[in-house]
DNA sequence: TGTACATCAGTGAACGCGCGTTCACTGATGTAC
DNA sequence: TGTACATCAGTGAACGCGCGTTCACTGATGTAC
């Protein structure tokens, strides 16, 4: 059957979301080409027309992901609250419920370290616009504080909602996330201090 | 062969000590049964005389891990230094180059989150254990004010070591090293004011 | 306008391989006589 | 002290299964005549 102009693009935008959902949920290694494109309402045979590797969507799935995560972060910080809307809607009980929808740095970035370059370059890549997002909202004059703030604000948001995600005690999980938020209030008034 | 008594106990113990390094380094899943009891010197036959299930090896291996992080977390504190000590021998150059003698929540956190709640419990209790080490160096009279600045600091630690393993730029992987230091004493010394 | 054909996104069988797990077996050594 | 046997930690072949990847094929539709 031929298809109508732009559908292949169309199909493996598909792919790319369904991928970029079940890679958060059950990590890259757990999740087979066959059934990935199962989910996707396709066959197996036709994966290798889209993507030169599962490496390769990988990569795709990553990347779309943290875009999103990205836009999610610049809404939440221009509809107001600067920082703490940040981390807020970062250490959310629904983010930490809904991996398959959210930051692919907390639920891949162990995983990712072991991939190809060009993978982790990507996640590099993004991973500076975020902490360039973070360091906008920060009180210091020296732009370096501000970087150095961010960078630790951004590693204290993704091990607290992993922590929360692990614990099996739901209390303590929350506490975690509750915690995280005071903390990125602390690491940022030690900025203003610094300045 | 039949062997001298205890030697069952030693053959356990080096399959739980050879799986703890290899599941950090590659991940749980990417690690398989005869692949690992071949880097253990046995075949891989004799694995379920051991160990009722993957799974079981998995508990052992990473409360094993656990234990000895735990360890290691003690005698940065006892040598002298505090919480810096602590939080400086986490987020060393080497301990972020050679995971597989690390701590085990920083490797596999994500994954494990995923893994039944027997493990998972595990992994919870020795978490409480850290962050009581941590809660133990924060200046803060309320107890429940330590309790949570320590689950950030322990937080920002697991985060802040992953992101540095993750990116792909050394540079950036130092400097978010040292932003997790500087944060941890931001983080502890709003504990005091809190008081 | 109607027909023949080229296109190519998607299909599904097949490849070698490693997975977790099972099980009948081996054979060195401790124990019983 | 010397011999026969029971023990049991470890062996290795085999199980069904899903993995990533390849490839000859299908068949609906856009295009050429």
């Amino acid at each position: 059957m031929r298809y109508e102009k732009g559908r292949k693009d169309v199909t493996r935008q598909h792919i790319v979301a369904v991928a970029s959902r079940r890679f958060r949920e059950d990590g890259v290694e757990a999740v087979g080409i066959a059934r990935l494109m199962a989910d996707a309402g396709l066959t197996h045979g036709g994966f290798y027309s889209h993507f030169g590797s599962k490496e390769d969507l990988v990569q795709a799935a990553v990347t779309d992901a943290l875009d999103r995560t990205q836009e999610n972060m610049d809404r939440a910080a221009q509809e107001g609250g600067g920082l703490e809307a940040i981390v807020r809607s970062y250490l959310r009980a629904s983010h930490r419920d809904n991996p398959g929808q959210g930051c692919a740095v907390a639920c891949l970035a162990a995983e990712l370290a072991r991939h190809p370059l060009a993978t982790r370059d990507a996640v590099t890549e993004r991973l500076q616009r975020f902490v360039g997002l973070i360091a906008e909202h920060l009180p210091a004059a020296d732009p370096r504080v501000r970087r150095d703030g961010a960078l630790a604000i951004f590693g204290l948001m993704v091990g607290t909602l992993q922590l929360a995600r692990t614990v099996s005690d739901p209390v303590l999980s929350d506490q975690i996330l509750a915690s995280g938020v005071t903390a990125a209030a602390a690491i940022a008034a030690s900025c203003r201090d610094a300045a």
